[in-house]
DNA sequence: TTTAGTGTATTATACGAATAATACACTTGA
DNA sequence: TCAAGTGTATTATTCGTATAATACACTAAA
């Protein structure tokens, strides 16, 4: 029952998903802190982790006392967070570290064409 | 005095980069992992796990109860190394969170330049 | 064969991240 | 106004990683 990843991330993921996806939708609640934590028996705390992050990315928002909504927009505010974080954390670090390794952005993405569509030379 | 990587990370990049900077060249012995443990004041252990990482990278070799030696080759195989593990490890994380994102490395490389080649509409 | 150098194994400590236990506080409707 | 729902604050536990303390073991040369 362990895990690549912290709960709380796969809780966050999995919000993300079903609003992506469109089974939550705009206004409606979100399950409520307690009802996620009793189903993936874990504590309400980690789930507020999740929550956290959701409504500080602008998918979720919170009424006082009464719950979670989905946020208006909620899908492209998800989706716009993670794009600006990944530009602003990832790709610095990464392309840092392919640049003092000799690498291009395109040389990786020969290896990586390489990779999924090996050709006839590849044999057994 | 604390930092960004731990302690027995930057010892393996300062040998990396004595050795690939011509510093240190091949067959001969590499600081005693007790003298750079007391050049650095930290302990003798932290200094082993980092020429276990180079011996590992075959940039060093060990020669019982006498010490450690600069490589054949060590230059090359440190980078070879790197740059392995970069491809098998890093890159296919970032490719998978780059796609999931809906960036290609085209995308990517564009905003990148864009970063570091500011043009005439960003005044202040 | 002893000594002074070397690396190495074992065990302990420090610290931070993830998670949980538990008690508290807000909101709403009967 | 109180009960049953909600979120939230405080504190504790667990666990892995980095690092250190310390004792052990190998090698070579005097």
């Amino acid at each position: 029952m362990s895990a690549e990843q912290p709960i709380y991330v796969r809780v966050f993921d999995h919000i993300c998903i079903q609003v992506m996806s469109g089974n939550f939708n705009e206004g409606e609640r979100a399950p409520s802190v307690r009802e996620l934590a009793v189903n993936w028996e874990i504590n309400p705390n980690t789930v507020m982790r999740a929550y956290a992050l959701l409504a500080e990315s602008g998918v979720i928002v919170n009424r006082r006392g009464v719950g979670f909504f989905i946020a208006r927009d909620a899908a492209q505010k998800a989706l716009a967070k993670q794009r600006h974080e990944f530009i602003a954390a990832d790709l610095p670090r990464f392309t840092q570290k392919m640049r003092a390794l000799g690498f291009s952005f395109a040389d990786l993405e020969k290896r990586h064409l390489a990779k999924s569509k090996p050709h006839k030379t590849t044999k057994k």
